[in-house]
RNA sequence: GGCCCCAUCGUCUAGUGGCCUAGGACACUACCCUCUCAAGGUAGAGACACGGGUUCGAAUCCCGUUGGGGCUGCCA
């Protein structure tokens, strides 16, 4: 019998929790309770300038909600520079790495010139000086670098379609290949189960494996992609890709599971609402297919339903309750100086959680005659899709929009309160916006835009 | 362009050579139930991309074509 299985899941604080993460992280939990694994965190931000502390929280929330505990970690690469630094001077040692000062433009033009693609090896016997300053290449040495993929079968590969990646930036900093590989080995994963966007960086995986000396390689296995209706692969920008997306639009984190699990695989029968026992028991790595699958809301709604029918009303309650508390605690002491009763601490707050806003068609009306007011919303999606979101940056925009546009900053601020929150009283406008997410906040103000080509609203 | 991958109803899938006149679910249509809406029930429409092989027999194996996707960053 094999020893119990190591896994990890490693996502990159960017700033939400991607679906396909949540996917990814789902199934490496699934193979490790099953068989008495270990499941490892690992956060990958040795991108000292994307990295962002407060996503952090965010990932361990996603994790958290979704119900998936790991054992180990979190990990920060971040952390970890040591261990990068020792494994990139054994490179140097074995001159397994060279230096290297092509421009981006350049390696790209000789690569279309060519008719191949990456880098072509064009600083590897210049013995340019390995130091900072220098991006570092691994030197693809010729041969084989297929792997052992369990739902892919086996991946063949020839090494002169691998080009010499880099492995430590020229600032010093490791790669995410190199860190990868070293950490991967460090903590002794056994089974590397991630997205099928990362089939070409396997062959250098194990490219980089070999050279830095770690014996039998890990077993693979590719996910196959979740893609958008569209069957490309879901985009932040044109799609809803976060986690915490359907969770704050009131999405059951059992009935995402539920369905993220169904995506790629399946029990082998009719059965399609499954209990986290039974997923953990039947669920196997091969039997996931290796075709992509797009993501289909009606039917994670209709899962959804599923869950929330086979509560008991107490359950539902207290279920409905618990998400709406997460929704408005944030603002409660904003509501608490402005609310006479009870329900109207619901109703001020209603922006927040509901889909859309409920708009007050007489202030609408009223509001969307002014000639300034499309132009304000207009500026507003502008600014906003630039600006730093929290309160003050958004003040910030607001008054700079104000002082362009040659109008009072109530005159551009009414326009957004009404678009986005959909009457023109309520709580403060730069922390609402904050609160609500800088996605939700455009889409509304792009429905607004909309609503005014359609005219008046009947009252 | 180069490298790689994928291919069953609109979507998620079952299917691993005979049990397939291809099953389920979502979505869709009709009817029943019903104060509305849900939920539930019944029925319906809807797929093996195409062409060649292999085989007594192919959705299942092989080849080609077509279509789709991924990668092609000093991001991860």
């Amino acid at each position: 019998m094999s020893p119990a299985p190591r896994v990890r899941i490693a996502p990159s604080p960017t700033g939400y929790f991607h679906l396909g993460t949540g996917r990814t992280a789902l199934f490496n939990w699934l193979f490790a309770r099953q068989l008495g694994g270990q499941f490892v965190l690992r956060i990958e931000d040795t991108d000292t300038s994307r990295n962002r502390p407060e996503h952090i929280e965010g990932i361990l929330r996603a994790l958290e909600w979704l119900g998936l505990d790991w054992d180990e970690g979190p990990f920060f690469q971040s952390q970890r520079g040591d261990l990068y630094t020792a494994a990139i001077q054994k490179l140097i040692d074995d001159g397994a790495v060279y230096a290297c000062d092509c421009r981006p433009e350049a390696i790209q033009k000789r690569a279309k010139e060519a008719g191949r693609s990456g880098y072509d090896g064009h600083c590897r016997d210049l013995g340019k000086p390995m130091t900072v300053g220098h991006l570092l290449r691994f030197r693809v040495p010729p041969g084989e670098s297929g792997f052992t993929d369990l739902i892919r079968k086996d991946v063949p590969s020839n090494n002169k379609d691998v080009e010499d990646f880099g492995v430590r930036k020229s600032n010093g900093d490791p790669l995410f290949i190199l860190a990868n590989v070293v950490d991967d080995a460090d903590m002794r994963i056994s089974h590397v189960i991630r997205g099928a966007d990362h089939v070409s960086n396997t062959h250098k995986y194990v490219l980089l494996w070999r050279a830095l000396g770690y014996g039998p390689e890990p077993v693979f296995a590719h996910l196959p992609l979740i893609n958008n209706d569209q069957g490309r692969k879901l985009s932040k920008r044109k799609d809803k890709v976060a986690v915490e997306d359907y969770r704050d639009e009131g999405y059951l984190s059992e009935a995402l599971r539920n369905y993220l699990a169904l995506l790629g695989w399946s029990p082998g029968d009719d059965r399609e609402k499954l209990t986290v026992e039974e997923m953990i028991s039947e669920f196997r790595l091969e039997d996931v297919k290796s075709a992509p699958a797009k993501f289909d809301e009606k039917k994670l709604s209709s899962v959804n339903k599923q869950y929330i029918l086979a509560m008991t009303p107490d359950e539902l309650v207290e279920r409905a309750q618990a998400w709406l508390r997460a929704r408005w605690a944030p603002v409660a002491a904003e509501t608490q100086e402005r609310a006479r009763t009870l329900a109207q601490v619901f109703t001020m707050t209603e922006f927040i959680y509901r889909p859309e806003p409920v708009l007050d068609a007489a202030a609408w009306n009223k509001e969307s005659k002014k000639p300034g007011f499309a132009p304000s919303l207009q500026a507003a999606v502008a600014a906003f899709v630039e600006v730093e979101w929290d309160a003050a940056s958004i003040e910030e925009a607001l008054t700079a929009m104000a002082e362009a546009l040659d109008v009072k900053i109530r005159d551009v601020q009414s326009p957004i309160r009404l678009a986005v929150m959909g009457g023109p009283v309520g709580l403060p406008l730069y922390q609402s916006l904050e609160l609500l997410g800088r996605d939700r906040t455009l889409a509304r103000l792009r429905v607004g835009l909309e609503r005014l080509q359609a005219g008046p609203l009947s009252v």
